[in-house]
DNA sequence: AAGGACTCCAACCGCCGACAT
DNA sequence: GATGTCGGCGGTTGGAGTCCT
C-alpha cells in the first residue's frame, strides 16, 4: 500500500464526511454499481455513491463504470485499424482523449491515453522521431501491409468487404461495429515489429498498390481513409503514400 | 527457478467549466 | 456576483502480470 492509500485501504472522506473507500474495486461493489445504475440509471454520482451505500467517491463510481462496468466498453485488445486511426485523430486533437474516444466506439478515453502512453510514445521513441509525423504514419501503415502481407488480416478475421460507411456525421470515423471487432485477437503492432526497423520511418514501401484493400472497408473505392466525406488529412491519401513510394 | 526489468492498465489526483443556490 | 457542488477531462502513479537473463 502507497502513501496515497491505494489498495482498498480506508480513509477519512472530505467529501462525504465519512470513510471513503479507495483502490481496486471489489466484485461486490461492482456488484453493488451495476445493479444500482440498472434500476436508477446512471448520473448524479455523487448521490448514486451514497444512496447505493458504496463507500466511495461519486468521481470513483463514475470511472469504474464508465471505464469498466458499462456494458457497451470493448474489452480487448486494440485492432490495428484502432490503432490507424487513434494515430489519426491524434494528430488532428492532440491529447484530447475524450474527443479521441468518442470515434471509436466501445473504447474510453482512458483506454487510448494508456495505450498512446505505453505503446505509441514508446514506438515513437524507438523510431526516433514524432508520432504525429508523416514518417510515423508511414511507418504504422508499412507495418499494417507487412502484417497483412502475411497470413492473418490485421484484426484477426473479421475483415469484412461489406461493410459499409454507416450514415455518419461530420467528422465521425467508420469502424467496424462491435459484432465484427476481434476482442481479445491480438492484432496491434508488438515491440518486434519495430526492431530494427528505424529506416521503416523513412519511407513507407509499399510494394503493390494495386493489391491495397482497405482495412475492414475503411477506404473508400477512392482509397480515401475511412472518414465518411471527410479525407483524414493529407498525409493519408494514397497519393502522398506513392509520393513515399517514389523516394526509396 | 529466481529475481530484476519491463509493460500494461486501473484508479487516483488536480484542475476547470457548468450549474445551482 | 459570490460561493459551493458536481461532472468531466487530462496527467500521473503504482500494483500486477509478463518477459528476460
Amino acid at each position: 500500500m502507497d502513501a496515497h492509500g491505494r489498495g482498498g485501504s480506508l480513509r477519512t472522506g472530505r467529501d462525504e464526511g465519512k470513510d471513503t473507500r479507495r483502490g481496486p474495486w471489489t466484485i461486490e461493489e461492482d456488484v453493488i454499481l451495476v445493479n444500482y445504475i440498472t434500476i436508477h440509471g446512471a448520473g448524479r454520482w455523487n448521490l448514486l455513491a451514497r444512496c447505493a451505500g458504496l463507500r466511495r467517491t461519486g468521481k470513483s463510481c463514475r470511472l469504474r463504470w464508465l471505464n469498466y462496468l458499462c456494458p457497451d466498453v470493448r474489452r480487448g485488445n486494440i485492432t490495428v485499424e484502432e490503432q490507424l486511426l487513434i494515430l489519426e485523430l491524434h494528430s488532428r486533437w492532440g491529447n484530447r482523449w475524450s474527443k479521441i474516444a468518442q470515434h471509436l466506439p466501445g473504447r474510453t478515453d482512458n483506454e487510448i491515453k494508456n495505450y498512446w502512453r505505453t505503446r505509441v510514445q514508446k514506438h515513437a521513441n524507438h523510431l526516433k522521431c514524432d508520432p504525429n509525423t508523416k514518417q510515423f504514419k508511414d511507418a504504422m501503415l508499412h507495418l499494417w501491409i507487412r502484417f497483412r502481407a502475411g497470413s492473418a488480416t490485421p484484426s484477426g478475421s473479421h475483415h469484412n468487404p461489406t461493410t459499409t460507411h454507416q450514415n455518419l456525421t461530420d467528422g465521425q470515423a467508420c469502424l467496424p461495429t462491435p459484432a465484427h471487432s476481434s476482442i481479445g485477437a491480438t492484432s496491434d503492432f508488438r515491440d518486434s515489429d519495430f526492431q530494427g526497423n528505424e529506416t521503416d520511418c523513412q519511407v513507407a514501401h509499399v510494394s503493390s498498390l494495386e493489391s491495397w484493400t482497405s482495412p475492414s472497408g475503411w477506404f473508400d473505392h477512392e482509397q480515401n481513409w475511412g472518414f465518411d466525406g471527410v479525407t483524414l488529412g493529407s498525409t493519408w491519401d494514397m497519393e502522398e503514400f506513392g509520393f513515399s513510394q517514389q523516394q526509396q
